[in-house]
DNA sequence: GTGCATACTTTAATTAAGGAAAGCAAGCCT
DNA sequence: AGGCTTGCTTTCCTTAATTAAAGTATGCAC
């Protein structure tokens, strides 16, 4: 019986969308519904492995639906929930946020690694 | 030459809160600064190697400030900069999120590692 | 039968993150 | 001298996250 004491919100908010793909998921998703390979493509680098994990994760925190068009070959549609839009939203000021001091960032994150 | 192409703001804005401890510290030194053992003893059981690595971090990326007051034994004051007072901002929307699922995300994330 | 397309699955290996515990500095106080 | 305080460092170890690469299923077109 772990407990999770969240404390702000912030730990459990950040426990749904912390994964490392899953912002660019909820991205992706944020104005439309997409296959997989589609969505894939549009990450760019991610493997298989890691995409489907972090999208069965979030299909099962209820932020995205998977629809099955049951088809061969298949087809899978990805989409945000209404759970999954309230979060969007919700994430749209720290989203604009990260893209006022994305350069900054950027920098402070290289020089992070090789300082 | 790494590059870290982020590409919706959300990257670059969790890359910079999205250490294990980092949400609690912010939300700590929201409202006030804080010397070290006070901060430490709030947050619980982090270990120091833990919250000074972060701390460090957080400083180097310009969110916290580091006073000290060079006296003995040690006291040394931790705040939020502006900038880091924009970061707050802009999650709170995020925090009254999770605020209001936090129960759901408990259960979730305790599936989510008993299934 | 061969090959193709698409959404996964699996395995093995590497890398990154986190934790526990002990130690250090450096003045003050007894 | 010995102990206390506090901020910080270091070392070693364990666990979790991520990657790469190959494989599976299934029906259709040829």
């Amino acid at each position: 019986m772990t407990t999770y004491g969240f404390i702000c919100g912030l730990d459990a908010a950040l426990a749904v969308i912390g994964g490392k793909w899953k912002p660019l998921i909820l991205f992706h998703l944020a104005h439309q519904a997409r296959r997989y390979g589609d969505l894939r493509r549009a990450i760019g680098n991610v493997s298989d492995k890691m995409l489907i994990q972090q999208l069965k994760e979030l299909e099962a925190d209820g932020i995205v639906d998977r629809l099955d068009y049951k088809e061969i070959p298949p087809k899978v549609e990805y989409s945000l929930t209404a759970l999954g839009q309230t979060l969007a939203e919700a994430l749209k000021p720290l989203c604009a946020w990260g893209t006022e001091h994305m350069t900054e960032v950027e920098e402070l994150m290289s020089r992070r690694s090789v300082p």
